[in-house]
DNA sequence: TTCTTTTTGCTACTCAATTGCATCTAGCTC
DNA sequence: GAGCTAGATGCAATTGAGTAGCAAAAAGAA
């Protein structure tokens, strides 16, 4: 069975060139590895799995995921050990779950495995604030994190 | 006038007797450094507080703030800048606003100003989560982070 | 093909946080 | 109050994610 991160890697060249920016071959790279998990990566994770295809230099990795969120394609995510993780931004009718309006007004929430480590984005889960902010505070983003058991570590 | 920091070492040893753990001038220090501030503060804004009056190893402020975390007087906030900041939990009885039975159930919101980068506690704000989670997961810990500006900085 | 701009790879660096270990001390026991 | 011991501290060295500078390479336009 071909892997998935081969497997994605028309798709990669086809969104990379739908930005009318450089396609190269590390863009290609990274974005497939992105496109073929189902959870947020870390660019450790980025990196180990091209390296299985090709070279690739870890700055040059942790560049092309910058510039991925530079042209929002994909999200960073802070996570609890330090390290940023990423993922793919919804595409308007690529997954149907998203909701793009959430992506838009900036809320995310994602839900991190305490046993696995997974980090995984929640399209179908809305942050709602309830209360009310001190008064001159202003919103411009909102990130829900839920911790708990995934599926798989329960 | 007396500094915030020296103001609150009757009330930090006290807090940490009440603990049956050994009372160290580190942990009242650290305490007191934590219990003068209304926002949440870095192991290096801690160092520099203490540093004023005495002098402190910057591990053992590390120490101390996992231990404090440990023995559940304070919790950690993971920043974007990858700096783990530091704030207390609600003591029932002594912060009127806080919802203990949130903090209880391990549900924290955070502010965070996009300008000056000062991250509040939202006592009188609670994550909610709207929709629910894929088939199989189990939330232990909600956590709402939300960006923005503050009063100072609007 | 040539040219220009951008990207890549490499090396060296930053900096928060951690580890190991010898020394010290809070608080108990006598 | 003196001695004892588990636990805490201070210091030095280390880890590891992420960044900066710069020369070489290559994408895409002419």
């Amino acid at each position: 069975m071909k892997p998935a991160y081969l497997a994605k890697i028309p798709q990669a060249q086809a969104t990379l060139r739908a930005t009318g920016e450089r396609v190269t071959d590390p863009r290609v790279a990274v974005l497939s590895t992105l496109l073929s998990c189902d959870h947020a990566v870390s660019q450790l994770d980025v990196a180990a799995t091209i390296e299985k295809y090709h070279t690739i230099d870890r700055v040059t990795v942790y560049r092309v995921l910058d510039w991925l969120v530079g042209v929002g394609i994909a999200h960073r995510i802070a996570g609890d050990d330090r390290v940023w993780r990423f993922m793919l931004n919804a595409q308007p009718g690529t997954h149907s779950l998203r909701k793009t309006a959430s992506h838009q007004l900036h809320e995310h929430a994602h839900f991190t495995c305490n046993t696995c480590g997974q980090t995984f984005c929640l399209d179908n889960v809305q942050p709602k604030v309830n209360g009310k902010l001190p008064t001159g505070f202003r919103t411009t983003e909102v990130d829900l994190k839920i911790r708990g058991l995934c599926a798989e570590c329960k």
